[in-house]
DNA sequence: TGGGAATATGCAATTAGTTGCACAGCAACG
DNA sequence: CGTTGCTGTGCAACTAATTGCATATTCCCA
């Protein structure tokens, strides 16, 4: 639904190819928005043909040949408008909520299992907040300063944080529930 | 890929119908899965079919009759693998994050209206804080006791309440942002 | 010169989920 | 007795996303 508007933003954060692109699912825009690469190849296809973005081919030394895409006209009115559309109410899933309501109806061996789980995603969970620090420190040095897309994407970074510790403090929570159970 | 699984734990939780799991759905679980009747219904019959559940008609004074819903061995059994396997990595799909990066490139009209957005978004997590509240208030008085089933759904309704608390801090955080660019 | 790794792009099949619609039972209200 | 509204179950069409596979370019290293 809106992967198109991930894309779109991307795009005119910096404009790069369906590979480029890829990787930054993976990592900056991704934490916000996950796709693939065969999705992205898709609707990248669909978005050319629809006049939302062009293509330009880049002769590379070193390297394969690539396709890089950058935000057309109509692109831009259509990342306009849906600005301006209401936020649609998302669509949690939160497979680890369901798997410490789930832990009530196991024995004690999934229990453990369970919280050994629980410590390792805590464990990813660390060292995501670690990136995320790093990144702010090298990416965001002086406090205000910069033009509008950096301030914003900032405070989008700042959310990841204050995300992650909350998380953090949750998971001690949850482990420290199911070791008293 | 899980609803399967949420909807076990919540059968596991009260047995019931299609009708009354879907309301389920818009309410207490349904805050970390999401699923609409349709889907509810479909998968049950999978379920209903591969044993992990079984149906039983109930007639009703006053309203329809309705099948009624429960957890089978066979159900139980998958539950259980399902727990002990790891967490997967989950689909982040955050609308409002892109939209915030995307106000880089709208006009200033388009940006009030994002922030007039923001606002009316957090509103409605301020009404869902309360609605967490006090329901962990009714259902969750006493500060340990219970069984089990119940100390682990209090301590996912402390997470609801912990990301809701910290969303909010964040939103202030971005309205800050958008009306100092 | 052969193999692994990164870059770069894609097809095909399938599954999961959404959207729109339909229809029946029963109650309450006017 | 007709409408509205909640309860209860479902079909059909479509879209989005996942999963598994395929393939070419180029570099680097053994």
């Amino acid at each position: 639904m809106a992967l198109e508007h991930a894309i779109l933003v991307s795009l005119l954060e910096r404009p790069g190819s369906g590979y480029e692109l890829a990787r930054r699912f993976e990592r900056s825009i991704g934490r916000f928005w996950t796709a693939t690469h065969q999705q992205i190849y898709r609707v990248l296809r669909r978005m050319e043909a629809d006049g939302w973005v062009t293509a330009e081919e880049i002769g590379q030394d070193g390297r394969p040949d690539k396709r890089s895409f950058s935000v057309a006209g109509e692109g831009l009115a259509v990342l306009a408008e849906w600005l301006r559309a209401p936020v649609q109410a998302e669509a949690v899933r939160h497979e680890l909520a369901v798997k410490i309501r789930g832990a009530a109806f196991t024995d004690d061996a999934g229990r453990a299992a369970l919280i050994g789980e629980v410590e390792r995603y805590r464990a990813d969970h660390e060292t995501l907040l670690s990136t995320y620090l790093n990144g702010e420190k090298r990416d965001f040095p002086d406090l205000d300063g910069r033009d509008a897309g950096q301030r914003l994407q900032h405070v989008v970074l700042r959310g990841g944080i204050a995300y992650e510790r909350m998380l953090l403090d949750w998971l001690d929570d949850v482990l420290d529930t199911l070791r008293a159970l």
